[in-house]
DNA sequence: TATTGTTATACTCTATAACTATA
DNA sequence: TATAGTTATAGAGTATAACAATA
């Protein structure tokens, strides 16, 4: 027995009936990955990932940087440290060095090639963000930005 | 040649220094993963994942649903709706049928089974938006789920 | 021709476990 | 003992391409 097709259901993101609207896990997620998407559209041609660029941003801001500090920043243990930052060191982007206080460190830091990559990776982010923040006035940014940082900080 | 070690650096989630804390997709990216890694806790039991849970929330909500409608409303391809349908399917949450009106689409429905791990998944995921909202004002929730609602309505 | 479902395939991210070395 | 890195492995999600059935 099959019921009524349902070429008329409404395409209503998140609908209120049941109260999945009200759940702002859903909510995140699918905003999470509208905004991935556009990422990576925007990051196409460098084929840089989000995870990627982070990783590759944090290490340029702060040289030596030791894979378990990447991991804390970016909230992830250390398996999942190693595949970013693998990648990373396969394009050349990366450099891993041993930290001379504790031999059991890494010492992370970017190469020329990363850098170069950083800095185009920099402009089409610009554009990304500046197709996000258009639907936000600047007050709005500051919001969301601030609730988003009590979710993760 | 090695730096300084870095057992000093500050864990500030998103520095400023570089701009890094304004981009307001690193702080979805983060935010996502802590709610997506607290969700995973909570529904450890019942071996839902967001996704699972959102497609089956959504057959019970839409009996009958198609696999590309259930796609329009969770901004995912044909591809990917297969692989999360498939796993319900697997479980016995979610039942395949033939659309009456278009023989081309299926038409989507919870089982019983499907139905008794949504009530538990309703009680689990009442847990975890708990947590989640601690950190908000009811008027705090409903700007946040309004701002990200812009990005992926 | 266009749409829907399906399969195959590949890549990224995530996580666990076990191992090595260093502290 | 504890920490940091490494490797192997597995699962989930995502995406593309090609194909069959149906509109």
């Amino acid at each position: 027995m099959t019921t009524a097709p349902n070429t008329t259901t409404p395409v209503t993101p998140l609908g209120q009936g049941s109260g999945i609207g009200d759940m702002v896990g859903f909510h995140l997620q699918l905003a999470q990955g509208a905004v991935c998407r556009h990422f990576a559209d925007c990051l196409e041609e460098l084929r840089l990932t989000q995870k990627q660029l982070l990783a590759l941003w944090l290490v340029a801001e702060y040289p030596g940087l030791a894979q378990t500090g990447l991991g804390q920043h970016m909230h992830m243990d250390r398996a999942s440290t190693m595949a970013i930052v693998n990648r990373l060191q396969a394009r050349g982007f990366v450099v891993r060095g041993k930290s001379a206080a504790d031999g059991r460190k890494q010492s992370l830091h970017i190469s020329q090639a990363g850098a170069a990559a950083l800095a185009k990776a920099r402009q089409a982010m610009a554009e990304h963000e500046g197709w996000l923040k258009a639907r936000y006035t600047a007050k709005e940014v500051a919001v969301l930005i601030e609730l988003l940082t009590r979710l993760h900080g």
